[in-house]
DNA sequence: TTTTATTCGGACAAAAAAGTCCTATTTTGG
DNA sequence: CCAAAATAGGACTTTTTTGTCCGAATAAAA
């Protein structure tokens, strides 16, 4: 579905958002151990989320990564997801047609036409500050 | 959303199914040209569904791929995409933990497992039969 | 000012996916 | 039987994805 970038994009940005929402900044070595990822290749994804703005890194001792407080409701799934994968999942044709057209539909267009805007409508509409609540208070999990 | 390998391979079973449904068998190049596939590489994809048992595949001269008739409308897109992808894409996490578990959810768990089921409940319940029609009478395409 | 802890970024390496090539095998028509 | 036409399958190459390493840049603390 996604990509691992992408896998680890989306709960690197959620574990900063958890730490951001306790006014806290964490290290590349924090996300990597509370994330379980491979800490030279999160580093790479954590460069792209930052010059898309999706995250703020500072560099130097006390260094790391934080989420303004404020933006934590207003980023949602979809922008981690199409600054990593792109928006090929949204747009593209399940069965890799040059595009997905009504017009000029393949034989799944329109059973996976729903399914796929519903994908898009749920990564659109979750939050990041939910998705670090519900981490928070135990409800869901990063690893394991 | 599915690997290469796997849309060439739904787009080379619905085209053997048109055809077969015709009483017609068909050759590794006639498929590839109306799928616009890579011929080798499709050749490797139709020898996996023939030895799963999904194609029938027919050595020597006048050779070529079919697929029994009265079985067109008993397999399922789920049987391909099984056969090529695994079934990761129904049963995994969506964020890559290590298993899809209700009691250790991962933080889209609950809003992604409604998504991918009704993806599997599209691929479990579509049939070739239907999609070849469709394909038949000009209402869905294979290439382009 | 120097040391230390941190991210940045470029070059590299490994693994997986996608794709190619060539020979062997099978089948049928002549 | 022999030649031709087809798939089977193994070895190989290329491209993409995933992952590592290391020195440079930066910023705070000592
Ligand atoms: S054309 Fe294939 S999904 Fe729309
Ligand atoms: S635990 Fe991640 S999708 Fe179920």
């Amino acid at each position: 579905m996604f990509s691992k970038a992408c896998e680890y994009g989306i709960k690197a940005t959620i574990y900063i958002a958890v730490r951001s929402n306790e006014d806290k900044r964490v290290s590349l070595k924090g996300i990597a151990n509370h994330i379980d990822s491979p800490e030279a290749f999160t580093a790479k994804i954590l460069q792209m989320l930052a010059r898309e703005n999706i995250i703020l890194s500072v560099r130097g001792i006390n260094g790391g990564f934080e989420i303004e407080k404020s933006r934590l409701e207003h980023i949602k799934l979809a922008d981690i997801v199409k600054a990593i994968d792109g928006d090929n999942i949204y747009k593209g044709c399940g069965l890799g047609l040059s595009e997905c057209n009504e017009l000029h539909p393949c034989p799944v267009h329109f059973e996976f036409k729903k399914v796929r805007d519903d994908l898009r409508e749920l990564l659109e509409t979750t939050n990041l500050k939910s998705l670090a609540m519900d981490v928070s208070s135990g409800v869901s999990f990063l690893r394991i």
